[in-house]
DNA sequence: TCAAAAGTGTTCTAGATACACCCATGT
DNA sequence: ACATGGGTGTATCTAGAACACTTTTGA
């Protein structure tokens, strides 16, 4: 049985917005798309979608996912709610952006060429609609924070990765150089890594060795509480 | 000139909820209210409101401090945006959540007294409706870690305050006894206190230096990114 | 004089940082 | 043979943790 008393109230559009980040071996990236409807028609923007009667935010926002990349099981969290009266120049509109980390390998092309979606390193964005700087600018900022705490890092790279593209990925995210034989002694010490008998042979004449990410291990830590790089 | 092509979209209602944390000397409590319309009319709650057509949700949300605490300059940050499809019981209502830091002796007891609102330990909440345990939950969660690095606790003391009070707050919020000399030195070592040539003396016979938190010297921590405690 | 809380320093330990050379391989 | 990036160990420094006694004063 419906109640009615929040009849008097206006309601207002919520729409969810990603900002979708991605490593191509030494930059971080963000996935943008041009903009296919009115207003600002054909400017760069974020990925994004009107949050339906029957779903709520973080559906949406995984429909969204879904639709541009093509990739099911997405790492994503909610980053904040916008809802500046004129962020939106064709009406009332909040928007709750989420951020995503994908591998940029599971990426399917069919879907960026339909929708005109691009990569872009994060020092060289486009100019965007509406306050979707202000997003990606956050989202940034968050995945700095997030890293510290949480091997979020790893939903960046392909399933089997060497140190040395592990390195390029935090020095990419702290914007900073980091000494490799620290770098190599802690992130092994943490023993979240299993070393692979194979070699990646792409970047450098002695190859370097694959490692995968050991998920088991991983639960033991975050129970833990222990601190990444 | 408004554009027309959002018109095929269903908006939604959307809220705003206040998580309120004060600080009694000993424990970290959350200010609730006694619900005064349907549904769950009479139940606790959290303090919240609708956002109207011409103010977005952190305005709402200052408003609706404001209405219940009577203080205007509020430390306050955006929790997180809870949108499950029936969370409300009378309709589709999302809410976008904030959480606030106040010192109790600010707070204004008559606006107390008219909203029927009442002080609760975080380790003794009363039954909440809708997803208000939840919003309480994680707010509890981000201040443990927002203090770490950030001079936040201090938004919930009163302007003087004594070493061994400051001390039991973050023993409040951590959920865990610190070593007074440790605590002591790290806290002076930050350089964000000013000692008074005055003493509180309800809590001893000894009595304990007041102290007063020095902005300007925070300030300039911040740019430097310091840890707290 | 004693009960109750405030105040105060030193030692130890672990984690972070700084730093330079040899290795494997394709050309 | 050499150029390129991969791999490895040690010494130092710093921050955090552990730990106990003296001081003040009202009752």
């Amino acid at each position: 049985m419906k109640v009615t008393s929040y009849q008097k109230y206006r309601k207002i559009l919520v729409a969810v917005d990603c900002i979708i980040f991605g490593f191509d071996g030494s930059q971080v990236q963000a996935l943008l798309i041009k903009r296919r409807f009115e207003p600002e028609k054909g400017k760069w923007s974020l990925m994004g979608g009107f949050v339906g009667e029957k779903e709520n935010a973080e559906e949406a926002a995984t429909r969204v996912l879904r639709q541009l990349t093509g990739i099911k099981n997405i790492y994503m969290e909610q980053l904040a709610t916008f809802s500046d009266v004129n962020r939106d120049s064709a009406g009332r509109v909040i928007s709750i952006a989420y951020f995503a980390l994908i591998n940029i390998e599971d990426y399917d092309h069919k879907l960026q060429r339909e929708h005109e979606a691009k990569w872009f390193l994060l020092s060289r964005l486009p100019p965007l609609i509406f306050d979707h700087k202000e997003m990606v600018m956050k989202a940034k900022e968050r995945l700095r924070e997030k890293v510290v705490a949480h091997p979020v890092g790893f939903e960046l790279l392909p399933a089997k990765f060497t140190l040395p593209q592990l390195q390029s990925l935090y020095e990419a995210i702290y914007n900073a150089p980091l000494d490799k034989r620290n770098f190599t002694k802690k992130i092994l010490s943490l023993g979240v890594l299993k070393k692979l008998d194979e070699k990646e042979r792409q970047s450098s004449r002695k190859g370097a060795f694959l490692y995968v990410f050991d998920s088991r291990k991983d639960q033991k830590m975050q129970a833990d509480g222990v601190k990444f790089i």
